[in-house]
RNA sequence: GCUUGUGUGGCGGAAUUGGUAGACGCACUGGACUCAAAAUCCAGCGAUAGCAAUAUCAUGUGGGUUCGAGUCCCACCACAAGCACCA
């Protein structure tokens, strides 16, 4: 019986006393693994069973690489600056470093009991002194070169707490806490220019072996776009603005303008008269927190501000609004309105009642020659009463269609309408509901045996009763007049034209597709990307426009109002002038307080007067009292693991050189943008400052899933009784079976459920493994029945550990043991090579079995095994014989029998004569080792 | 709404460049061992019909390409994550 807790206690021991995982940094003479897992927050309830799934991960890949002659980095350190410690401090005015130590305690002695691999000699904390001093040598170097910025910037700021507050603290334009009112402020804050760092952050992204979904949220969190910033004069007066717009070929439809309501401008622009309701509107706007601005559902609100802007390209004098649609925070904070093509601004214009121009329409049908041009309508007439539309139907001469009709010389399309209703229909008593999108529109008539393309305007109608006048047909009018609901309409009408003009009538909306250009000189019967180049540079030409690239990507606010985070090393003189902490005084430490609570909206470290209060030079000045935030310190930890120890560098150059990049990261996707686009940005300033070697820190990414409940929910506070503590199994079941089972639940980056059946099938499969050696199975003749699933299964193991399917890993030596079962007896050759691939997985149980065969040593530096290829296929292939694609019989044959031979044993088969007597063999089709189909008619 | 994923037995999940769908495990059923139970070992196990051989159906839904589709293409549905007035 094995006895998993004396075991695993008993190698535990030994790896820590012989320092078994130690890496010697310096040993240059192997190829370097760098391991590396998101380190973890010290919280105060210790581990949960999430953190085990990624750090088995990457301790298989460190201890299979061991084996494999690498030398492995696989360090673990804490993320120890954070909101629970600052909160035990403000509670009980101890300091949140104690806490935070009693935590680490916690955690190591459970990180210890998985058997993890990790070199403890290379700890490191965050919030020590001589870990942040290095955090601060690079604000420093951010500063210096302009990335780390103090400047003004908006916020929302809490008068009542005094304190500024992120967007998720707000709620309802009110504090989360207190429910005191937010407004929005310019403050001055520390920021750092991520902006700056866009393209290279977007580019770099290309080459990394990360999650495609990953990349795709960082991509569209930089958020590129194409476009270009066009000026527009203020009528009257000597005043412009600029605006940014992605569709400059839509500039003919600008038919208003809006600011941000922050915008510079617009208190020098505004008319008196409309003076007081655009003040009223830019304190309104300013009382609303980013989520109230930014909610979508909300109706659009703006106010006129008396004054126009001239169109560059033809002239006209539209109307500047300024509305909070609009955002100050990106490109210039002004835009030109085009409600026909873009969604919000077709909203707005609705709403306002804002003229509305097409100049783009949509293309039905397909272009041929010799089209003959035509103005036409497409007439759609609504019944509220009973929700039916009025069709005719031709049948088998051409379907379902609404009205149409040629509009004539002089008529205006509306006129044109109400006439082909009455004629085709009857029905005289209607009303217009609105004029939907023209589309351009190419098609056939049989009747008329010739092409046409035509301009065709859609109009909506609403019957208003059912008077009806006689239809005026022709001869060849020969139509049903049926009224016809949404579902049979959807159904029935086929054409283009129609079927489109119906989508136009139901939706009210921008038409923000591709088209042809109409309404717009120069660029009429140009498409939207064509008709984008010609406009830039017909802007670029007259100097009113020129093509821009923007991101979306903002200022990382890098500032908290905490105690427990990095102090940032800056004096703000008394003459207004920053002095930085010089190098050499460094670290700046957090000083021992009585009472950590903030107060009179003051930042905790405002309390701390002495530490705050400082002459240099006979100038008084106060330090920051701001710190860091959580992500300053994680953002180079990966750096500081090589050479944790130096007091002179952050790290050793040769040494980082050597290191770098990080071979395999792994951590939970929730940190998609925040620490993993920090970290890159870190990393790229410091390749600038010839830091780091590399301008990427994690070459391979790899997200673990997360681990929910029995009940496939979220494991948290909501379900406590669904909650798995990592500890109880380990002493329950053991730390080889919990790092068993959840390699086995399933793909290591999908969200799978926690399984109490499942971690018991682990202990047993742990005990199965263990009986081989204990009934003494193991023995010294080999056994040629076990040749082949054992080169296959060192095969699959390594391949698959190395791409990280642990499951069919396993899987595969589980059909190993099954085999060894079923002989009965397991060739020590074989038994070694077996141990050597668990031990990744399950090192304690691997060590003990090592031990039973024989040796005295750690498996832990035991190189892997190899498998041989020629041993590892079959002899002999069951082939599969396939009638018309179905299986139906199969041969078991040599695998290098030729494909003559193999045909013809497959038409010999008894079954498959059955199918095929009777029947013409069009033909067979043979993949060698496959398959055989015979095709019968 | 947009972006990216994911949909396979009672359950967790396998399935190579398109080539025998359901590996492996759980649960379940039967057998061996036992006075008995547990543990262990062995065997069976998608659905429907049949004693069986076997046949038909089956990878979210509907089409398509192909000798052959879980896999490729089109449309749709459901779920998850991220973004969300970014002009």
């Amino acid at each position: 019986m094995y006895n998993f807790r004396k075991t695993e206690k008993k190698w535990q021991d030994y790896w820590d006393k012989n320092q078994t995982f130690k890496t010697d940094i310096r040993d240059f003479t192997k190829p370097k693994y760098y391991a590396l897992d998101m380190f973890p927050y010290p919280s105060g309830v210790g581990l949960h069973v999430g953190h085990p799934e990624g750090y088995t991960a990457t301790d298989i890949m460190a201890r299979m690489k061991r084996m494999q002659g690498y030398n492995v980095l696989h360090p673990m350190g804490w993320d120890a600056f954070g909101l629970p410690a600052e909160q035990y401090a403000v509670t009980t005015g101890n300091h949140p470093g104690t806490f935070t130590e009693e935590n680490i305690k916690v955690f190591k002695t459970q990180l210890k009991e998985l058997g993890f691999s990790y070199d403890w000699d290379k700890e490191i904390s965050t919030a020590d002194p001589s870990y942040y001093k290095w955090t601060q040598w690079i604000f420093k170097r951010l500063y210096e070169d302009g990335v780390a910025k103090y400047i003004d910037m908006p916020v929302n700021w809490c008068e009542e707490l005094g304190t500024v507050l992120s967007n998720d603290e707000v709620i309802d334009g009110k504090s989360e806490r207190g429910g005191y009112p937010v407004v929005r402020k310019n403050m001055k804050q520390w920021s750092m220019d991520m902006p700056r760092f866009a393209e290279r952050l977007l580019n770099n992204l290309d080459y990394l072996d990360w999650p495609e979904s990953t990349k795709e949220i960082q991509r569209n969190w930089i958020g590129k776009s194409y476009g270009a910033n066009v000026t527009f004069k203020v009528a009257d007066t000597d005043k412009e603005f600029t605006v940014y717009t992605t569709r400059c070929d839509t500039l003919f439809g600008a038919t208003y303008c809006v600011l941000a309501p922050e915008h510079p401008l617009v208190m020098e622009i505004t008319t008196k008269d409309n003076l007081d309701e655009v003040q009223n509107y830019i304190k309104l706007a300013a009382s609303k927190s980013e989520l109230e601005r930014t909610n979508l559902d909300k109706d659009k609100t703006g106010v006129f501000t008396g004054a126009y802007a001239i169109n560059p390209v033809n002239d006209k004098k539209i109307p500047i609004w300024i509305s909070d649609y609009v955002l100050v925070t990106y490109a210039n904070g002004a835009i030109m309105a085009v409600p026909a093509h873009d969604q919000r601004d077709f909203e707005f214009a609705k709403k306002f009642d804002l003229p509305i121009i097409q100049v783009l329409e949509e293309v039905t049908g397909a272009p041929r020659e010799n089209e003959e041009k035509k103005n036409s309508i497409v007439a759609i007439v609504y019944d509220e009463q009973n929700d039916k539309y009025l069709t005719i139907n031709w049948h088998k001469k051409g379907g379902r269609l609404f009205i149409g009709g040629t509009i004539k010389d002089g008529e205006s399309p509306l006129e044109c309408a109400i006439r082909e209703i009455k004629e085709e229909t009857g029905y005289d008593d209607i009303e217009l509901v609105r004029i939907l999108p023209r589309i351009n529109h190419h098609y056939y008539a049989y009747n008329k045996d010739k092409y046409f393309n035509i301009d065709a305007t859609g109009l909506l109608f609403k019957l208003k009763s059912n008077s009806k006048l006689k239809q005026k047909l022709d001869e060849d009018e020969a139509f049903a007049v049926e009224w016809a609901s949404k579902k049979v309409i959807l159904e029935e009408v086929k054409d283009a034209l129609h079927s489109k003009t119906f989508e136009y009538a139901l939706n009210d909306m921008a038409m923000e597709s591709d088209g042809i250009h109409i309404n717009s000189e120069f660029l009429n019967g140009l498409n939207k990307q064509d008709a984008i180049n010609k406009m830039i540079s017909y802007l670029e030409e007259h100097k009113i426009g020129k093509s821009k690239v923007n991101y979306k990507i903002r200022e990382w606010i890098f500032a908290r109002q905490r105690y427990w985070g990095e102090p940032v090393p800056v004096i703000h003189m008394e003459d207004g002038t920053i002095k930085l902490v010089a190098d050499e005084d460094l670290p700046l430490v957090l000083p021992v307080m009585d009472d950590y609570r903030g107060k009179h909206g003051k930042a905790p470290l405002d309390n701390a007067k002495e530490w705050k209060n400082v002459t240099i030079d006979g100038v008084k000045g106060e330090r920051e009292t701001s710190t860091m935030p959580g992500a300053a310190g994680s953002s180079w930890y990966y750096m500081r693991y090589i050479d944790p120890h130096n007091d002179k560098v952050l790290a050793d150059k040769e040494l980082l050189k050597h290191w770098l990049p990080v071979d395999l990261y792994v951590g939970g996707p929730e940190h998609a943008v925040g620490h993993l686009l920090y970290s890159r940005m870190w990393c790229n300033f410091l390749y600038d400052k010839g830091v780091s070697p590399v301008e990427e820190p994690f070459k391979k990414l790899v997200h673990q899933g997360m681990i929910l409940g029995e009940n496939n929910i979220k494991m948290g506070k909501r379900y406590p009784e669904f909650v798995v503590n990592p500890s109880d199994i380990v002493k329950s079941h053991g730390a080889d079976a919990l790092r068993l089972y959840e390699m086995f639940m399933g793909p290591l980056e999908a969200d799978k459920p926690w399984s109490n059946a499942g971690i018991d099938a682990s202990k047993k499969f742990i005990d199965r493994i263990y009986r081989i050696f204990e009934e003494e199975k193991v023995t010294d003749s080999d056994n040629k029945n076990l040749e082949k699933v054992y080169h296959q299964t060192i095969k699959k193991v390594t391949e698959d550990y190395e791409t990280l399917n642990f499951n069919t890993a396993i899987s595969q030596m589980m059909i190993f043991v099954n085999a060894v079962y079923k002989e009965g007896s397991l060739p020590k050759e074989y038994a070694e090579g077996f141990v050597k691939v668990l031990s990744p997985l399950c090192p304690h149980l691997a060590e003990e079995l090592w031990e039973m065969l024989g040796h005295n040593n750690t498996i832990t530096y035991e190189s892997w095994p190899t498998y041989d290829e020629s041993k590892v296929v079959e002899d002999n292939v069951v082939i599969a014989v396939q009638v018309n694609g179905k299986v139906r019989d199969t041969v078991n044959i040599s695998k290098d029998i030729s494909k003559e031979e193999l045909e013809k044993m497959a038409l010999s088969s008894d079954i498959i004569k059955k199918w095929t007597t009777d029947k013409e063999i069009v033909k067979i089709i043979t993949i060698p080792g496959k398959i055989v189909n015979i095709v019968i008619k």
